[in-house]
DNA sequence: GCCCAGGGGGCTC
DNA sequence: GAGCCCCATGGG
């Protein structure tokens, strides 16, 4: 018999392409604002992230070179609505930082650097951990890193399917050791487990009623058993 | 007005 | 290397 993590995931993904279709998910106008919103999205609302590089752009803080220049008290007070505005002025000077460093704010240099290597580098840089190096690996840097979320492990615990620790390298590798690495299918899988999260399965009240998952989803099951 | 969301760093043991 | 606290906002 095939891989039976394969197929299950795959068949969650096509439950839900199927339910939401393509989602168009591009967390930014630019590759670069993707990298800043990877960063100002820590443990913040999208919205509040939107409100931030909104104040960003109106600064003209939205290239390399400006956020090195800026006083990082000025930049926490344009980054204030995305919360942490202290620690996140921090972290983007130390992203902006390593990308001129680096790779001389060159997008096509970066993206030639193979995907575990740009990682590694990733994850040494203040402020980035696991899920903020995959974002900007597979947002940014169009690499098949698969991203996992607070979204991503609550769906799928609920539905039974776990990696054997509830470490985010295990979530990670659940993923990718049973998906073909295909940039195009993660990015999408991402934003549908984001959108399902946030519509339908939310922490507080899932809405397992209208929850195309519902089949196969423990949680909802409550009818039958 | 309280409770909750929740990624990453840094410290302790 | 696991456990705990800190960072700060906005929404329920």
């Amino acid at each position: 018999m095939k891989n039976p993590h394969a197929e299950i995931l795959n068949t969650i993904y096509d439950t839900l392409y199927k339910c939401y279709g393509t989602q168009h998910w591009w967390p930014g106008e630019t590759a670069f604002e993707v990298m800043l919103g990877a960063v100002l999205t820590q443990s913040a609302a999208w919205t509040n992230v939107e409100k931030a590089i909104a104040n960003l752009k109106e600064a003209g803080m939205l290239s390399p070179d400006a956020l090195r220049k800026i006083d990082v008290e000025r930049l926490a007070k344009l980054v204030y609505p995305s919360g942490y505005f202290n620690a996140k002025a921090a972290k983007l000077k130390a992203l902006v930082n390593w990308y001129g460093s680096e790779y001389g704010d060159d997008l096509q240099k970066l993206r030639t650097r193979p995907i575990g290597a740009l990682r590694d580098e990733l994850l040494a840089v203040y402020g980035i951990g696991e899920e903020t190096a995959d974002s900007i690996l597979l947002y940014a840097a169009d690499k098949p890193s698969f991203v996992i979320d607070a979204y991503t492990r609550r769906i799928f615990q609920r539905l039974g399917v776990v990696p054997q620790n509830d470490k985010y390298s295990d979530w990670r590798d659940l993923f990718m050791e049973n998906l073909k690495p295909d940039i195009r299918k993660f990015n999408e899988y991402h934003a549908l487990v984001v959108h399902h999260g946030k519509e339908v399965c939310s922490k507080r009240e899932p809405d397992c009623e209208s929850c195309c998952l519902r089949e196969m989803c423990s949680t909802g099951k409550r009818r039958a058993d």
